[in-house]
Parts: structure tokens; C-alpha cells; sequence
DNA sequence: CAGTGGTCTAGACCACTAT
DNA sequence: TAGTGGTCTAGACCACTGA
């Protein structure tokens, strides 16, 4: 029976966090394997279900464990990097990296009144909205949640848009191009809805980003907000060179 | 007493989790103030002291409280937004906004091996090595880890750094100026050393970002990993327009 | 000093999964 | 059906904070 300091000052759980982690690290449990349960880990070291549990959160709110209910707690894979911040323009180059990409519209465009507080331009306006799900081998990492301008975009709503590129429509065909913008990054939360669709709990942090974009015609002429997923993927962004981020 | 629905398919920490997240929003618990102790929580609720911890662990971990062992646990200030990444070019334009930001470097300028694994493009070389810390109001907020090519930044060794933008020193003086790059977003949590710096907890999450920057001489000439709270700030970025983000 | 959060025990019942 | 994770109880001792 392994043992684990309890004169230390370093709590048990931590420890043993820390001893299951190096076993990972070291391939002693590998990807997509199961781990040892609770119980059988509180018999093996001798501590409480509750001790050994709360090891295992730690691991889980990391990424790095995935419990599945009446299953088991099972290794996560490693994670990939995937640029998905350059998927607004072509999400077409993505197949040489053995990943299959795609990107379906979740709610139809539709005109509407936004709400969602203060971060929104558009917030009490009416404004065309749609929703999107971005998945990567099958396995949702995405959502983004993009406002348009209700006349900055008009004759929009008679295009087809499933399947294709918005920034494509947006310049070919309604010659619009965005000069400028901003986007803010921040760790925060799903609601019940949207941990739904990314198939996650509502205590995984995930990536969240707000993007605004600047017309010539007009400032704030879209606002979206995107929702990733991180325990699978790091989300990268080109700098300069031959176009924007 | 408050009652919690025992029947409810909800748990009871999630409840009450919701209620404290209730009566933060509606300002019934103010930021700064402490709220009731597990204890009392416990009492109230008619439930047990670990559900109670457990209700606030979720709020803890959102960054809606903050515990302080053997003071209690208080209500975060509400976040505020900072545009931290352009800090890289100058970081004066913030006093307007009433903030007080202060960059230092936590380590001086030093060539060494690089470690630090497969993301950092200077492993196993040697490379000029820094790491700053950026405080905003005196709390700390950033981590930079900040590698240099050892030839492409010779000289670099015999300049004055502290108070000064790195990237003016790159380009007055040794006239580097990057012309392309690449960031990636993720995640991720802080060692032991870095939570140290940062003031808070190896089990909140930050936004970690990894930057690479590219040169006309030389691809990857700088290799730059940034470590930042979100707890309190939003980090925002600048696209297009006059300059690059 | 009393009260707080930090950790831990030794159980318990439930819903769910796999066989 | 046996084993898993999800939740919960009713205690306990400790280190630390603030008055």
C-alpha cells in the first residue's frame, strides 16, 4: 500500500493530486484510460472517499481528468493546438492537420432585440443574431454568439448562410469590410444552455472573447462573443504579416 | 430560517450557490463585505458545514468571493476592463482611466539554457531571459516570462530596462521590429513560484498566452509567455486600425 | 480569545453505467 | 447486479485572524 505523508504540511489531497498527476505525466495511466476509482484510491492510500476525491477534482477542474458517471475517471487526451481564430475567414485548411472542422448555425439568423447587459453595442436595439457551433472531430470546442447591425447588413437575411463564410458574404456581397476592432479576453463560465451545446459542466472555466468590429460606415457594426472550450485545444491567432488576426 | 428544496434534483450547494450569486447581484452582499461563515451558512440552510463550503467553493472559483483563512469570506470587486496587452508598446495611457499600472521586472536580464519544454521555441539554447510583473492598483495581475535571441538582442545586456518599453529599447536601439507573429490562449494554472507573485491560488484558473515574435532577420526571435488574472480584469486587444495588436 | 477557513474521517444513499 | 461517480451528514482538529 503506497503511503502518503500526513506529517507534511502539504494537505493529502494535494499529494496524492500531485502523485496522480506524475503517473500521468509518466504514462502510468495513459489517455483515455480509466483510473483507479475513488473508493479503491481512499483504500489504496488509506484516506477518506472524500480525500481522494477532492484530489481528483483538482485534476478535473485542470483538464486533465474527465469523470464519467457509473463509468469511471478517465485520462484526457493531450491537447492539440488549433487556430480557430482564423476560422472566420476559411475554416478550409484544417484537414492537413488530420482534423475534420466544422461549423453549423445552431439558431437561424433572425432579427431581433438583444439583451445580454452592458457588453452589448447593440443591447436594446434590434439587431440580426445567429448562433454557431464549431466542432472539431466531432467534439464541440465553439460557440459563437455574432450580432449584426440591423441596417448595416440588411438584404443578409435572403442568403444562404449554412456552410459558408460570414466575412466572405459580408465582403462579396454586401462590400462590407471591417478597418478596425477590439476584442477582450477573459476565463468565465457556461450557462446551462451553452455548457449544453459544448457538451461540458457549468464549473469547466472556458475561454471567453468578445469581438468588435469597426466599419467604415460605422463603429460597432458586430459584435460577437465566443465561447471555447480549452481542455481540448489552445486557440492561436496570426499577428500581422500578409492580413489581420 | 431559509429553506432549500431538499426534493429538487438540484443539489443543495447549487442552490444555495445560486442564492449567494442572487443576493451578490442584488447587492444584498456588497463587494468588500464579508458574507455569512460556512458556520452560520450551515445553520441557516440546515445543512451540512461541507455542502455549505462546497456552495461557496463554486463562487470561489468563478472569482465572485475570496476567502480569507480566519477572517472570513468576502465579495470581489466587480471586474474592470484593461487593455493590458498593448502594455508591450507604452505603458502610460492608463492614469486617465484611474488606474495606477506598474511594471517591474521580478527577474533581471540574464542569459541562460532555456527549459520549459516543446512550446518554447529557445529549449535547450541559450537566450536572454526576463520576467516582469505588472501590478494595476498595486495588486498583480501579469506575469511575463520574456525570452530573447541571444544574438539577434546582443548588446540588450548593457541597457537600462527597468521603467523602459522593452519593444522601444528593441527598436531605437538595436533596431528590431518585428514584422510578424503568433499568440496562442488557453487556460492554465500557476505554479507555486508564479501564484506566489500573482497573490492568489494554484487552483484559480488564469489566461495563459503564449506569443512568438518574428523578425526580418529571424523568425522566433522572441518567445514571450504571459500569466494573467482575470479575476478582476478583462484583458482586451486592439485590432487593425493604426497599429497591430 | 472566539470565530474563521482548511482539512479530514467514516460513514450513508442515490443515479447511473456496464455486463 | 456490482461498481462507479454525485451528493450529503455530523462530527473533528488545526492554523490563522482580529479584537
Amino acid at each position: 500500500m503506497m503511503m502518503l505523508n500526513t506529517q507534511s504540511p502539504v494537505p493529502l489531497y494535494r499529494q496524492l493530486a500531485d502523485l496522480l498527476a506524475a503517473r500521468i505525466r509518466e504514462d502510468v495511466y495513459k489517455p483515455g484510460y480509466r483510473i483507479p476509482s475513488e473508493h479503491q484510491l481512499a483504500a489504496d492510500f488509506n484516506i477518506g472517499r472524500p480525500t481522494a476525491r477532492q484530489a481528483v477534482d483538482v485534476l478535473v477542474r485542470k483538464g486533465v481528468l474527465r469523470r464519467r458517471r457509473g463509468a469511471g475517471t478517465f485520462v484526457c487526451d493531450a491537447r492539440q493546438e488549433v487556430d480557430l481564430f482564423s476560422l472566420d475567414g476559411t475554416g478550409t485548411s484544417f484537414k492537413k492537420m488530420g482534423l475534420n472542422v466544422d461549423t453549423r448555425l445552431v439558431t437561424p439568423l433572425q432579427l431581433c432585440h438583444a439583451g445580454e447587459g452592458a457588453d452589448n453595442p447593440f443591447s436594446g436595439q434590434s439587431a440580426f443574431f445567429l448562433t454557431r457551433l464549431t466542432r472539431v472531430n466531432d467534439e464541440p470546442v465553439l460557440i459563437e454568439e455574432i450580432y449584426l447591425h440591423a441596417e448595416l447588413f440588411a438584404g443578409i437575411e435572403n442568403m444562404a448562410l449554412e456552410g459558408q463564410s460570414l466575412s466572405a458574404i459580408a465582403e462579396e456581397r454586401l462590400y462590407l469590410r471591417p478597418v478596425s476592432g477590439k476584442q477582450s479576453f477573459n476565463i468565465g463560465y457556461l450557462d446551462k444552455k451553452r455548457s449544453r451545446y459544448l457538451n461540458t459542466g457549468t464549473d469547466i472555466p472556458v475561454l471567453v472573447v468578445k469581438r468588435y468590429l469597426h466599419f467604415p460606415q460605422m463603429a460597432d457594426g458586430v459584435f460577437c462573443q465566443l465561447w471555447c472550450r480549452t481542455d481540448q485545444f489552445v486557440f492561436t491567432q496570426n499577428i500581422g504579416g500578409t492580413d489581420h488576426g
